[in-house]
DNA sequence: TATATTTATCGTATATTTACGATATACAAT
DNA sequence: ATTGTATATCGTAAATATACGATAAATATA
């Protein structure tokens, strides 16, 4: 088998590793600091900037759009991108107080 | 095909891709924690706390000491893990500054 | 209306990940 | 020496992820 067994981890756990997921593919870590990186939307020029085919590009602004890590727009032909902070510093949250909460303990060992 | 095109990206992206993906499983996440909260190592008891086979824990142990968050001893004929503070540090200090530094820009937008 | 452009989706091939049981290995205890 | 215990590794099945070309859908333009 190898149905996965996330039901038997906890919400924090589960949350952590589905936010950590998410950018754990470069081209995705790419996309956001592209779209990030514009005073406005970025619209129809994504694909350009990055070395992989058009529907590939799609695919990940797909798993991006999924996470709520940004927000799409349709202006006429072109799909328009923007990043959606709200999530994006929840995500900054998460990591931080992971970080922060794991490492409190153990001054004594290794 | 499906030959990952990771090389196409810029060290950076590859290495917070790779930091995420370490810790995309909430096993892997839950065994991190497990062991940071110990005053010592943990010898031997991981497999107990966790809701997988034992051949899967050691799985996850492995790409943990892969990415060298954890070190791994041997006592007798037990295993000792622990965390690896430097190269979990490493780890935080890489999130944080991917999330300050794509955060700076962007005021007037979404 | 016909054509061009942009982007999402479908189908599909391949690679990687996850999980487990069985087995091997290494040490401890009898 | 034999037996028991802990853990890593092997083999393998199934799920998921990645990538691309082809195609569909939607809009803009001629």
């Amino acid at each position: 088998m190898a149905a996965t067994r996330k039901e038997e981890f906890n919400k924090k756990e589960n949350e952590l590793a589905d936010f950590a997921k998410v950018i754990s593919h470069p081209a995705r870590v790419a996309i956001l600091k592209e779209i990030a990186k514009r005073e406005e939307c970025i619209c129809g020029e994504i694909v350009e900037v990055l070395p992989l085919a058009q529907s590939t590009v799609s695919q990940h602004l797909k798993e991006l759009l999924k996470a709520e890590l940004i927000i799409g727009t349709v202006d006429g032909v072109k799909s328009c991108y923007c990043v959606n902070w709200k999530t994006f510093e929840k995500f900054e949250k998460t990591f931080g107080e992971f970080f922060a909460r794991t490492k409190i303990q153990n001054p004594n060992c290794c």
